[in-house]
DNA sequence: ACCTGAACACCGTTCAAGT
DNA sequence: ACCTGAACACCGTTCAAGT
């Protein structure tokens, strides 16, 4: 006799991204995301293969949304602003999201690991804002500078990291108009080289 | 009678940082550091008064190597030159323990955080380094976004989140090379703004 | 003073048995 | 077809007992 199924795989995410983000990932027990949908341990594995996948589907799902909003954030018309727009977006939602967004950039073991090609979609945003200020050629290096600066000041910020005082905001506004500036204007003409002393 | 000591807190730490680049730090067990050290597990409880002591003893250990090495690479002589081997040498060392280095920088629970002084020395150098280049008003967010940049590099690098092919080691070059003109040539008497579309 | 086995409350995971 | 209790091999941690 057949049993109707008491849950879905979709309801075994979502309640997991609560689990994730109220105990953090150590705190993602396969026994209380079982109970969290009303089953047992042991009957969450008719949905996913092991721990890993679930959290391979909780990752998965954590990109998208956060795809979706940078996408809404790069909306000013100028690349400048969309720039400045999109770190503020991305701060955001690490600070609103601090243990998905940990995930994001996680290195996680084989089998946990997203999609490669949804992982992209994230940064694709950034790609072609960068592109637009730096350029077909430097796009993809502009890119990779700003995403990895704003990754770093945001897990350095979530790690309390920042222990010397200073307006944290005011270093991040910092940061983003450097580097806004820094992409946007390469030096005419001549190769990439440290700048001389006289500048 | 009292039982000579078999181990000592220098051993278990030592044998601590071999099971942890080995393993990872979830490999990282009470049960394989004890028996690293030729003890059973709840000996361990002697010297450290639980897991996440150990863990902060650890990253205590790697706090000091790290800005040992920090500090031997910023010798060049010119700011500029040292803030590339600065940030050279700091990739060099995520590349060679990197989990150590993810230790450094990860949300680590309370008791496992280590000692905050150590930690701002670990940033030392660089901060000294930041002020040469950007002045003293300048110099902790100037710090700062630099720190998050090469973090941030690397710890995507690390995690594998480079998708796009591209030359890394370029991608690297060319963000140190646009922080530093970017952090040495602030807008002369204007407040920091976002530049306009002219530019 | 140091070390240990046994015990406890957890994990993830498998599997035979139930409906 | 789905769910479960029981079981297994692990965890971290405590503690009485051994030397």
């Amino acid at each position: 006799v057949p049993t109707p199924a008491r849950t879905s795989i979709d309801a075994i995410v979502i309640a997991g991204r609560d689990i994730l983000e109220a105990e953090g990932l150590d705190g993602l027990t396969m026994q209380r995301v079982a109970s969290a949908v009303g089953i047992r341990a042991p009957s969450l594995y008719k949905r996913v293969r092991d721990r890993r996948d679930l959290v391979r589907l909780i990752v998965e799902d954590v990109s998208r949304e956060f795809a979706r909003i940078l996408d809404g954030a790069a909306v000013t018309g100028s690349p400048q602003r969309d720039l400045r727009a999109l770190a503020m977006a991305f701060r955001a939602y690490a600070h609103e999201h601090p243990e998905a967004y940990a995930l994001l950039f996680a290195r996680l073991p084989e089998g946990a690991r997203p999609d490669a090609e949804l992982t992209a979609r994230g940064t694709e945003t950034i790609l072609r804002t960068a592109r637009s200020l730096a350029g077909p050629e430097r796009a993809l290096e502009a890119a990779r500078t700003v995403v990895a600066w704003a990754h770093g000041f945001v897990s350095m910020e979530l790690a309390g990291a920042f222990r010397l005082g200073g307006d944290i905001d005011r270093a991040f506004a910092f940061g983003v108009d450097r580097l806004t500036i820094s992409i946007t204007a390469p030096p005419t003409g001549s190769e990439v080289r440290p700048p001389s002393h006289g500048g």
